[in-house]
DNA sequence: CCGCCGTACTGTATCGGTACAGAAGGTCGC
DNA sequence: GCGACCTTCTGTACCGATACAGTACGGCGG
């Protein structure tokens, strides 16, 4: 009964469409005026202009059409935000909210408003590709990146946030590295030999993931890595190493957990053996919380049992008990400067600049020690012994 | 030097533009083949296909252009969602963001984006009237409802949410009047007899507060005035009232303290006096947490000197010490709700059918009783003394 | 009285596509 | 051998505006 296949709009003309030639020929004007009347009025005569927006409002006509004006315009008057698959993901985790609530902040005097894009493809809808946009902003994006390549493909202005810089295309990144590496070194400091890491699946043998980690996609994951590895090879330690998955379970497959349930499990058996570690670094403040309950079930106390360091200083960090010693990145201000670069390309852009190379910004790390660290304890378990 | 007061955009014409008819020229076809090569596959043979895919990749040719097929088809794939003035409320409050992931968990299988929009005007900037949209969620706006006037107008699909409802307007409430009953009945059987309720700014002397109040823009305050009072009256008892202004500071008019700061005063006084109430009824568990604050600062305990009831369920009221007794809204429903709602709108407006009448959808609300609520202490003070 | 200028409005050419109704040519059934 | 029919493309007519370069005209200085 309903024609549900074609995606085309049968309007809805039960008055048949109002434009502005409808309210030209009732004033007996030219369309060009009844455009001006409303978009530039200091191009006509005051009285003019009465006069046609009082045919309008008789007509009913509300005003230029927004698409037909982006067209011609060549604006939409809104900025894109390129996120990992799920849209939902952007008002849960808190670092993200964050983030977010900094952008829409400096974003409000310009009057934009701000479009979430999800990365998947749904039927033949690609958001990245479809929405009108004036610019676009691309967030700590996943593995799906076919959305990042349209985003570009477009011409849009864009901004990296969160992923590996690449020359040309403006960047925000927070010192992973250097946080990751005072994290790492805290604990040494501390006193700490054994220790593990939890953090996103890295270099694995799926090429997907070689390919993403290689492409800056997994960038983050990779430079905290290298840097509690700077650290840790410096005192000559190996960390043991827990992986979290980074695609979604694939529930045909029979996977029936999802993957923090299998990283939880892993991080059960790494810290229930007789060598466990005295103290985990983590991926985020997330992870690092699901690491302190996991060790309370299992008796352990921390910190004086286990130390554990987050990353990211989430609300939550502070929030839980114990308190949790981790690495503070300036979300807020990584939202601000991503929005600054992005209208100062979008307005370079508009003006015909081709705009003055593109800077790369780094924004620094700063290590907050709290309840969830403390000394190493007295080593325990045949293999253990405190080296120097 | 540059030219700033233009709004047009100069082109960036370094390469002269590549539409579908340089690809039609190039392959020798006509305009139409090059478009339905893109969007409509099955309207061309495979190989004519491939060839002019091939053609527009070597031309740079990315794809239709979105400003132009959101006018030609009537359609922009996105869906907006208007916010009291600040954008960053979206992802500040933690009832905002609850209502928004479960709105964006619902689109996501639509494939469409959602464009949060300013309720503010910057310049003659009115993203309610400028950007190309599908349909719109109203929530609960505050005073400017000139954005929610033109979204109206504009003839968008729009589902209302914690607003009055109208006829003809799908909308999405939540029992507000209902719920506070019951919150006032709570403290109310627990023996309380001197109550205060701590509210949003509602039926000052102020022409805007009175007709905001009248048109359903603190529609939700509104209701949950009534529900305190119908239990309140019942019981004969005269609740105290400080109200919260919904308007910012005007920092010009050399107002200082922001509208919190002011209410924490008033709060402060009403419980300091010597006839302190005994039980507080508030608008939010935001609110509750402060007046929970406050009354600490005063020395007051709560719940054995002090009952504070919230709502929301906010999940700052089970995460608080005390734990907050509160009235629980299902907030992801409600943006389940909205969502389905809107989408079905859409729906209907593109397959041209009228809609089959506009549904008003109420969630019920439910009290939860928690640590913040006691029996009434044993009475003190001069005009002390239990009814009945 | 003439040329110059500013104000108020108009004409034309886009902006970059999509929808829909053909047209051309080949296949199939009888 | 001929018409029905399908596949594959094409032509035309929009979608609803804006930009820019005029044109018309009244006032003003010389």
């Amino acid at each position: 009964m309903t024609p549900r296949l074609r995606p085309a709009l049968p309007r809805v003309d039960a008055v048949a469409r109002v434009t502005l030639q409808t309210v030209a020929d009732k004033v007996g004007v030219s369309r060009m005026t009844v455009s001006n009347a409303f978009s530039r009025p200091d191009q006509l005569s005051a009285d003019l202009r009465a006069t046609i927006l009082a045919a309008a409002e008789k007509l009913g006509y509300v005003g230029p059409d927004p698409a037909a004006r982006a067209l011609a315009r060549g604006t939409s008057g809104a900025i894109g935000v390129l996120m990992t698959d799920s849209l939902a993901f952007a008002f849960t985790d808190e670092v993200a909210t964050g983030f977010l609530g900094a952008v829409a902040e400096e974003l409000a005097p310009t009057g934009m408003a701000l479009t979430l894009l999800a990365s998947s493809v749904v039927g033949d809808r690609v958001p990245a590709r479809d929405v009108p946009l004036d610019g676009a902003l691309v967030y700590s994006c996943g593995l799906d990146s076919a959305s990042v390549e349209w985003l570009k493909r477009r011409g849009l202005p864009i901004v990296f946030v969160d992923q590996v810089p690449v020359t040309g295309i403006p960047s925000v990144n927070v010192d992973d590295r250097g946080g990751a590496r005072a994290a790492a070194q805290h604990v040494v400091d501390l006193g700490h030999r054994r220790i593990a890491v939890v953090t996103r699946e890295l270099e694995r043998d799926d090429p997907a993931i070689v390919a993403a980690t290689l492409s800056g996609e997994l960038h983050v994951s990779h430079q905290r890595m290298l840097g509690w590895t700077d650290a840790l090879a410096a005192a000559g330690i190996e960390p043991v190493v827990v992986r979290e998955s980074v695609r979604p379970p694939d529930w045909a497959s029979g996977a029936v957990e999802r993957p923090e349930q299998v990283a939880a499990r892993e991080v059960r058996a790494a810290l229930a053996g007789p060598d466990r570690p005295t103290a985990v670094l983590c991926f985020s403040d997330v992870m690092a919380y699901r690491v302190v309950r996991t060790a309370e079930e299992l008796g352990l106390r921390v910190p004086q049992d286990l130390s554990v360091v987050g990353f990211d200083d989430n609300p939550l960090a502070s929030r839980m008990t114990p308190a949790l010693t981790t690495v503070r990145q300036d979300v807020r201000g990584k939202g601000a400067a991503a929005a600054a670069a992005l209208t100062a390309a979008i307005e370079a852009a508009q003006s015909g600049r081709q705009g003055g190379r593109a800077r790369h910004v780094v924004l620094p790390t700063e290590l907050v020690v709290r309840d969830s660290t403390a000394p190493a304890p007295p080593s325990v378990g045949r293999f253990s012994r405190v080296r120097r």
